[in-house]
DNA sequence: GCAACAGATATTGTATACAAATGCCATCGG
DNA sequence: CCGATGGCATTTGTATACAATATCTGTTGC
C-alpha cells in the first residue's frame, strides 16, 4: 500500500467509486499523475489493475475512460457472483473444519452486533459481511475461484447496496449467514450452495429496487425542472 | 501485436509454455528483457499480464517466477472453466440467432474436416475448437463471463490435451460438439449445460488420464536410470 | 457548405537513469 | 560450530526524457 501504485491505484479507484470520476470520462495518465502525485509509471500499472477489475475501459486506440456500469452490467457480474460463491460455499462445507466453523460464528456475531446499534453501523456490518465470505473462500481452497470472485466482488456495487439496506434488509442477510452457517456445521454442500445462491441474488434485487428507485427520483427531479 | 510489450507478453508466454522457462524459475526482468530485445517497461507489463493468467506468480517481496500447475491446480481450472462454459452454453441457447447457428455449423464443418484427414489435423481442430466456443460465448452476450473464461482457457493445458487426443477422442469431442448444437437449434438451455458440463469434463479426464500415463513414463524412466 | 488533408497538439509507448528494497555472503561474536 | 549482523550485489520501483501514434483544428479545394 506503500508503493506508490498502490497509492495510485486507490486513489483512481477512490474517484472512480465517489463520482468524482464520472463514467465515460477520458483517463489521462499525464493528469491522473499530477492528481495522486505520483509519475505516469505507477499510473499506468494502477489502470492496468483498474481495467482488470473492469472499472476502466479501453477504446480501440488505448486511451483509458472510466467504465460505466449499466444495471446489465451489474446484473451480468451479480449472476456470476452468485454462481461462484455458490460453488464456493459447496466446497468450503465439503471441507468445513471446526476451526473454520468458529471463525465464520465470530464474524457472524460481530456482524449481528453491527446491525443491533440504535443507528446500524454500516462499516462494521461490512466488515463482518467480508470477514464471513473471505472465510468461506478461504475454506473452499481453489486458488482460481478467489481470484475470479475478486474481480467480481467489492466492486462499485457492494458497497452502495448495503448502504441502502433497511434495517429490515440487514437482518435478514444475517439470518441468511446464520443458516449458511448451519449447512457448513452439517456439512452439507448442497444446502450451502442453495442459500449462498439465494443470499447473492436476494442481494441483487435489493440493489436492483434502489437503482430503480433511484432513477425514478431522477426523473421526477428532471420533470420538475 | 507489434507493440513491444505485446512482443514481449507472447515471447515469455511462449518460453513458459514450451518449458524453456521451468516452472519455479525466477523470472529477473532484466533478464528477459534482454531475451526479448525490449527493455525492462514493456516486459515488466508483459509479466503482470502473465499474472493475472496465472502462469506467473510473485513471492511477498515481488519476486517474479514461473508458477507451478500441479494436477490439482489444472483440475481446479477446469472444474470452474466447466462451470462458467457451461453457463455460457445455457445462455447462449436462450439467445441464439439462426445466422450464429449458421456459423457454429460452419465451425463445426472445419472441425470435423480437420479429423477426417489422413493424419488428424490438429491445428485445424483447435482452430475450429476456438471459433466454436468464441460464438457460444459472443451469443451469451456477458462481458464478465466472457472476460472470466479467457484467464482460464487457452492455458498451458488445452494444446497438451488436444495433442495427446486419439482419433477417438477427437471423433467424440466432434459428435459432443454436434449435440451441443442440436441444443441450441432447440433453444434448450438446459440441455445445451448439460452436454457442455459433460463436454469439459470429459476433456478435463482425457487431460488427466494423458498426465498420469505421463508421469509413469517418467518413473519407469527414472528407475531405468 | 462540406469533405479531405496537413500540421499542430496532446496522449500513449518505450528506454534509461536513478532510488529503494531485497537477497546474499562473509565476517564476527558467542 | 552456529547464528547474527553488516555491507555488497542484485533486483525491483519510480521518475523522466524521448519516440510513436492518435486526435484536433484550421485550411483548402470542390
Amino acid at each position: 500500500m506503500s508503493r506508490a501504485s498502490d497509492r495510485a491505484y486507490s486513489a483512481i479507484r477512490n474517484m472512480i467509486l465517489s463520482g468524482e470520476l464520472p463514467a465515460g470520462a477520458q483517463l489521462g495518465e499525464e493528469a491522473l499523475a499530477e492528481m495522486c502525485g505520483v509519475s505516469r509509471t505507477p499510473v499506468r500499472e494502477a489502470l492496468r489493475r483498474l481495467e482488470a477489475d473492469m472499472l476502466v475501459g479501453r477504446t480501440d486506440t488505448q486511451r483509458t475512460f472510466v467504465a460505466d456500469w449499466s444495471l446489465g452490467d451489474v446484473a451480468d457480474s451479480f449472476e456470476l457472483r452468485s454462481m461462484l460463491e455458490a460453488r464456493a460455499a459447496r466446497r468450503a462445507a465439503e471441507r468445513m473444519t471446526d476451526a473454520a466453523l468458529a471463525r465464520i460464528r465470530a464474524a457472524n456475531r460481530a456482524l449481528s452486533a453491527a446491525i443491533q446499534q440504535p443507528v446500524p453501523d454500516v462499516a462494521g456490518f461490512l466488515e463482518g459481511n467480508r470477514e464471513f465470505h473471505a472465510i468461506i473462500l478461504e475454506v473452499a481452497g481453489s486458488r482460481r475461484l478467489t481470484a475470479l470472485l475478486c474481480t467480481l466482488i467489492e466492486q462499485p456495487v457492494v458497497l452502495r447496496t448495503a448502504r441502502h439496506y433497511s434495517r429490515e434488509e440487514l437482518r435478514r442477510s444475517h439470518a441468511e449467514h446464520e443458516e449458511l452457517t448451519a449447512a457448513f456445521a452439517r456439512r452439507d454442500g448442497a444446502w450451502a450452495e442453495a442459500v449462498m445462491t439465494s443470499h447473492i441474488l436476494r442481494a441483487y434485487h435489493a440493489y436492483a429496487d434502489a437503482h430503480r428507485a433511484h432513477l425514478d427520483a431522477s426523473d421526477q427531479q428532471e420533470a420538475a425542472e
